[in-house]
DNA sequence: AAATGTTACGAAAACGTTTTCGGAAAAATA
DNA sequence: TATTTTTCCGAAAACGTTTTCGTAACATTT
C-alpha cells in the first residue's frame, strides 16, 4: 500500500512494466482479460502512479498556481474556493498565492509558481501594479495565462471580470427610478481598472437620465477602507453638501458609509440610500443590512477553469487561439439600506 | 533561461553534471575556483535546479498541504494567510483544499494531499468529521500531520488551538464584573470541541463568581449560522427568559442576535451585552461594532510551521518525537456592543 | 623513496514513470 | 500452404536530478 510502483504490480501479474502502465493509462494495444486483471487489482489496493515521475516524463504537473490581491476579502475568497473547487474536478491541484495587494510581492508569486512548473497562472493583479515583466515572463515560459477581476489589457491573454460598467450603471439608475436625484459616488483611485469602469457606469446612468453630472458629489477612496470612507463622507457633511445616496465601490467602504451616517443620526434609507457593490457574505449581517450587487463569484472560477481548458487543447493541437473577455453577469441583492 | 539544465552548465563550462549539481548545493569536495564561475553563472541566468527531478531523486517535494472547512471565515483565511506566507519563507509552497464542513469532502482532500506527496498536511477539522480513519492514512503515509483550532485527540499529533476555556472564562468574567448577573450563552453543538471548551469556560466563571447555572439560558446553535442564532435568541425572547448578556460562541452568531435584539427594540449594550469570539475582520464595522476575542491568527501559521520544521528535523535524526500542544493566547477587543 | 593522506572531480546508478518501437504469436487473407 | 495483417507485449530510452564511490593527481608524512 505504501511505496507499490509499476515495478511491484508487474512482477505480480508477471508481465512488464509497460504493460502496467499503459493498461492504467488506457491504451489499447493492452488484452482485456490483461487490462482487467490489473486495473482490478489497481483499484484494489488504490494505487496512482506516482505523480511525480509522471510529471518528470511528461513535462505535465497537472498544477494550476493563484495569485490574488487580498485573503481577507471575500470576494476572492469565494472565487479561490470555486476555483480550486473546478480544478479538482478537472483533476488538477492548486499552488495558492496571495499579494497582499503589493507589487513586489506579487511579483515574487508569480516567479515562484513559474518556478514550481504550472501549468497555468490565474491572477487577480494588485492595485498598484502598473508594470508587467512579471506576466510577460508567464507567457514567455509557456505557462497558460488568465487574468480575473483585476486586470491589465497590456499583456494579452484571457480575462474573466465582472460587468462593472453595467452593473454600476444598474445600480445607478435604480437609485434614479427610486426617485434619488443627488446621488453621490464613493470611488476608488485612478489606475484601477474596477474603480474606472464603475465610475463609468455611474456617469452613464445619470447621463441617460438627464442629472448633472455633480464633481462634488464624487468621492476618492484610495485604500477603500472603512475608516477612509467614513473620512470621505464626512468631509461632504461638514462641507454641508446635499445627497440623497451614495453608491459606494464595494460593501467594505459602503460599510464605513452606513457607519458615518448612523453616527450623524441620518436615516437610511429614508434620508440617504446606500448601495455597494460585491455583496460580501456579511453585507446582510449588518443594521440595516446592505443592497448590494451581486458578483456570483462562483461562476469566476468555472469560467476560468473553463478557458484554461480550452486554451490548453487548442495550444496541444498547435491550433492558432485567440483569448475571450468573459464578463460575469451580476444581479442586485435588495435590502434594507436602499 | 527557458529549459536550462544541469547538463548545458556542464558543458559550459566542461565540468560534469554532477560537478555542478555540487557547487549549487554546496558540496565541500568543490575546488573554490570552479565553484565560483559555476555559482556566478547560475545566478546570472537565475537557473534553479528542476524541482520534479529532484523531488523525484530525493523523495521531498517541499509542499505542504492544508485543508479547512470553510473559506468564508475570515479567521480561517487569516491562519491560510500565515501559513501560507511562513511556509513560503521556509522554502515550502502550500496546497490547499477545503472541506466546506462536509466530511466526505475532507476525506477527498486529504487522500489527494497524500497522493500529492506532500511533507506535511495541516487541518482544522470539519464540525462533523467522528471518524478519524484519513487522518491515521497520513500518519502511515509518514507524512507530518499537525491539526489546528478544530482538533480531535483520537489521532496523537501536534495540535495549535485557541486558548478556548481561558478565552470564554475571561469573558464571562468581564461581562460578571461589569455587573451582569444572567448572562445567556449560545454554544455550538456536541460534539464540536471548540463549543465544548467555550461552554466550560463560561461555567468555569459563573462558578467562581458563586452564580448559579441556569441551563434556560444556555442556547444551543448546531450550524452556528446567522439566521440560527436569530431564531434562537427570538426564542428566550418569546419565552420571556430575562438575560442581560448574551456571550455569542462566535462573532456571526453574535451578529444574529445583536440584528434579533435590534428588530425587538432591546438595547445593545444597555439593556443586553453582547459578546462575541474571534474578532472577524468586520466586527468593527457594525452598528453596534461588536466586541470580541481576537484571535490573533498570524500567530497559528507560524506556530505551526515551526512544530512542522521541528518535527521533520527530530524525524530526521530518527529520535523520538512527543508532540506539543500549542494553545494560542487571545486578547479582548471591547467595542460597542459590550 | 615509499607510504599515506587530501583534494577535486567524474562515472554511473537510481528515483518511477511514459512511450516508442520492434517483434513474436495469432489471426486473417490469398 | 504461404503471405499479410492484427493483436499483444516487452525492452529500453528518456525525463533531470542527487549522491555514492572510485580514482587520478597532488601534498604530506615517514
Amino acid at each position: 500500500m505504501k511505496g507499490i510502483k509499476l515495478k511491484d504490480i508487474a512482477e505480480r501479474f508477471n508481465v512488464s512494466v509497460s504493460t502496467v502502465s499503459k493498461a492504467i493509462a488506457g491504451y489499447s494495444d493492452i488484452r482485456n482479460e490483461t487490462k482487467k486483471k490489473i486495473l482490478e487489482y489497481v483499484k484494489k489496493v488504490n494505487f496512482r502512479p506516482n505523480s511525480i515521475a509522471s510529471s518528470l516524463k511528461t513535462k505535465k504537473t497537472k498544477t494550476i498556481g493563484i495569485v490574488i490581491p487580498d485573503m481577507q476579502n471575500l470576494f476572492f475568497t469565494k472565487i479561490l474556493q470555486s476555483i480550486v473547487n473546478s480544478a479538482i474536478s478537472e483533476g488538477y491541484r492548486s499552488i495558492l498565492t496571495c499579494s497582499n495587494e503589493s507589487y513586489e510581492r506579487e511579483v515574487e508569486c508569480v516567479d515562484e509558481l513559474i518556478n514550481n512548473n504550472v501549468e497555468a497562472i490565474f491572477i487577480a493583479l494588485s492595485d498598484k501594479t502598473t508594470e508587467y515583466l512579471h506576466l510577460q515572463r508567464v507567457k514567455d515560459s509557456e505557462i497558460i495565462l488568465i487574468q480575473f477581476d483585476k486586470i491589465s489589457k497590456i499583456i494579452p491573454s484571457s480575462t474573466v471580470t465582472t460587468n462593472n460598467i453595467e452593473s454600476a450603471f444598474e445600480i445607478t439608475e435604480r437609485l434614479i427610478k427610486s426617485g434619488r436625484r443627488k446621488i453621490a459616488h464613493l470611488r476608488g483611485g485612478y489606475i484601477s481598472q474596477v474603480s474606472i469602469d464603475r465610475f463609468i457606469g455611474y456617469q452613464r446612468a445619470l447621463e441617460k437620465h438627464k442629472i448633472e453630472f455633480d464633481k462634488n458629489l464624487v468621492m476618492i477612496s484610495e485604500q477603500r477602507s472603512f475608516e477612509e470612507a467614513m473620512l470621505k463622507v464626512q468631509e461632504m457633511i461638514d462641507k454641508a453638501i446635499d445627497f440623497d445616496a451614495v453608491f459606494a465601490i464595494d460593501d467594505k467602504t459602503a460599510m464605513g458609509i452606513i457607519k458615518c451616517l448612523s453616527l450623524n443620526k441620518i436615516k437610511i434609507p429614508d434620508q440617504v440610500a446606500v448601495v455597494g457593490f460585491s455583496n460580501a457574505a456579511y453585507s446582510k449581517y449588518l443594521s440595516p443590512s446592505l443592497s448590494s450587487i451581486d458578483q456570483s463569484s462562483e461562476q469566476f472560477g468555472t469560467e476560468i477553469m473553463r478557458l484554461f481548458i480550452e486554451e490548453k487543447k487548442l495550444k496541444k493541437l498547435s491550433l492558432e487561439y485567440s483569448f475571450s473577455q468573459v464578463k460575469i453577469p451580476t444581479h442586485f441583492v435588495r435590502r434594507e439600506s436602499f
